[in-house]
RNA sequence: UGGGGUAUAGCCAAGAGGUAAGGCAUCGGGUUUUGAUCCCGCUAUUCCCAGGUUCGAAUCCUGGUACCCCUGCCA
């Protein structure tokens, strides 16, 4: 729910005190990255928010930083907020629009003797800078004079000096408590081309010097952000107050989003591609906007789901399978039943010499999706799963088990190959008899020899078994060996009906989404697992 | 005694001095030829701990404890 949040409540407040016009909120990403399922929490408050007041929320890309950002993440970034099914106001703004004016607000810095060009190297600033119980101390280049702080700046612009010799200081206090305030660096040298400005620029603002400054540009209103820039915000505000702007955003931070089982973060998600683990940014088993997209995520279930958590500042760690109940929900609307044998073993009927057509529905529900006809005959398959000796409602000797909409079998042979191998299993076919009381006979799912085709189905699994991979040193190691399994089996001939990227629910395994593809005039169909059914 | 945050059920999360909302999960029951779905019902004498103020405290005060963030020229 939207609403029920401290950042709902300082809005309507702050609307009804008339302290502005019109709420304007932004989601500013860096393009180095695809979106995962953390921004789109953060693209639902943002996004949602705005519209219980009439507002706009502006999509800035945040790109002060050419070494790692790509115009190609930039359009990832809009394909997936747009898939999503939000609107950004006008056209999507960049940080780098606004290069020139934080220029300028450098020079103001300087002038009023509230910044310095530093020479110190990287790890003399380190050094200086002391730690979390030791004060910082001062620079030796500190009390520069303001002409010839200028006069180096300008030098650093035009790109006379290497990266890493100098930079831009803010003069605050290096004695601070909040390391933040330790004279933060403001510009700094970089000789990347950018992928906008090109090789306009050698010098580039950093996060704590540009956000700030964009964000009173735009006249954002409310600036919401998570958690752990909460030490930034009195830099921000220390900015604004000192550089002649008329609009000081407000900053809000709630905690980030964290889903068990799975990495978010752009680092360690780019090692995984690196070492060949997932193949791509939107490898199926990610929580990428354009992973979960591949999978069969509907933009609906996980926009419910990020409306269903809370906005809070308390860390928390939510539970896949949550997310999971929210596809699983939509998919179950909307998709026909089919059955799908994963792992076949092949049953002969020895009574059954005709063959019996069957007409069954395509959804138990819903009559409106129509009905099919499926045949049962003396040659079917059913799951390895349901034939087992230990557990006492699955088919084995002498058991009897329910086939879902035809009759009930009772397994009388097994027939092995010298291997010991199982090639079938004779079993005998009975009609069924309503008994008043219930018996609780195991249904299993099934198929016909004449009525299904040979395909593969692609499963997924979670890509770490851990809950929390995030906290693991070496999450390498936690990687789950087998998210990824290929198997053989059959589908009801059904499927060949099916449209491009239609979705099945296969009856007791789950949700699966139909591949199409069309080889020399042949079409060669597989399926992909999305979701599992609850056990 | 570095600074900044956060503690309410298994997981989220409302609550702002008047006697613990809601969702998900669990559990119990019903419908169902998917152990799915759907429907109904139950689930905190207590809010991190210990004191204190008050007729009355999750809310106020005092003192503790645990966890998260900050020592990038990343964002």
């Amino acid at each position: 729910m939207l609403k029920n949040n401290f950042i709902y409540k300082i809005i309507s407040y702050d609307l009804k005190k008339n302290k502005y016009k019109e709420i304007i909120t932004r989601f500013p990403p860096e393009p180095n990255g695809f979106l995962h399922i953390g921004h789109v929490k953060s693209i639902c408050i943002n996004f949602g928010i705005i519209k219980y007041f009439n507002g706009k929320c502006i999509l800035r890309l945040d790109d002060t930083n050419p070494k790692t950002e790509k115009k190609i993440y930039v359009n990832k970034i809009k394909k997936d907020i747009k898939w999503l099914g939000f609107k950004w106001y006008k056209k999507e703004k960049y940080s780098s629009d606004y290069f020139e004016i934080y220029y300028n607000y450098a020079i103001e810095l300087i002038k009023k003797n509230l910044a310095y060009v530093d020479e110190l190297s990287l790890e003399k600033i380190k050094k200086y800078r002391g730690n979390l119980k030791i004060h910082g101390k001062n620079s030796p280049f500190r009390n520069r004079n303001i002409y010839e702080n200028l006069y180096i700046f300008n030098k650093m612009k035009q790109g006379f000096f290497k990266e890493g010799t100098k930079c831009l200081r803010a003069k605050i206090n290096m004695k601070s408590n909040n390391i933040i305030l330790r004279d933060p660096i403001l510009y700094r040298i970089k000789k990347n081309k950018h992928f906008k400005t090109k090789n306009k620029w050698k010098i580039y603002p950093t996060y704590d010097f540009s956000q700030c400054i964009a964000d009173s540009i735009e006249k954002i209103t409310h600036s919401i952000c998570t958690l752990e820039f909460q030490n930034n915000k009195i830099l921000y505000n220390w900015i604004l107050n000192n550089i002649s702007v008329n609009h000081i955003p407000k900053q809000y931070e709630f905690s980030r989003l964290n889903i068990t089982n799975t990495l978010t973060s752009k680092r360690k998600i780019k090692k995984l591609i690196k070492k060949k683990i997932i193949n791509n940014w939107d490898d199926p088993r990610l929580l990428t906007i354009s992973g979960m997209r591949n999978r069969g995520y509907t933009p609906k279930s996980i926009k419910n789901f990020c409306y269903s958590l809370g906005i809070s500042k308390q860390e928390s760690n939510i539970n896949i399978s949550i997310l999971e109940d929210f596809l699983r929900k939509e998919l179950n609307n909307k998709s026909k039943r089919i059955m799908a044998v994963i792992n076949p073993i092949k049953i002969k009927i020895n009574n059954l010499n005709k063959e019996i057509k069957i007409k069954i529905p395509n959804h138990p529900q819903k009559k409106e999706m129509g009905e099919r006809e499926i045949i049962l005959h003396s040659k079917i398959y059913i799951d390895k799963k349901d034939f087992n000796e230990k557990k006492k409602n699955k088919l084995f000797l002498g058991r009897i088990v329910k086939l879902r909409y035809a009759g009930l079998i009772k397994a009388e042979k097994i027939i092995k190959d010298k291997n010991k191998n199982i090639i079938y299993i004779e079993c005998k076919y009975m009609n069924y008899i309503y008994k008043k009381k219930k018996q609780k006979i195991n249904i299993i799912h099934w198929v016909s020899e004449k009525n299904s085709f040979k395909t593969k189905f692609k499963l997924f699994d979670y890509l770490f078994k851990c809950k929390n991979p995030n906290k693991e040193k070496n999450f390498i190691s936690k990687i789950n060996k087998k998210s990824l399994i290929i198997k053989k089996g059959l589908i009801e001939k059904y499927a060949k009906k099916a449209k491009k990227n239609q979705v099945f629910q296969f009856e007791r395994e789950g949700y699966f989404k139909i591949n199409i593809n069309i080889k020399n005039n042949k079409k060669k169909i597989t399926f992909n697992h999305i979701v599992s059914l609850k056990k």
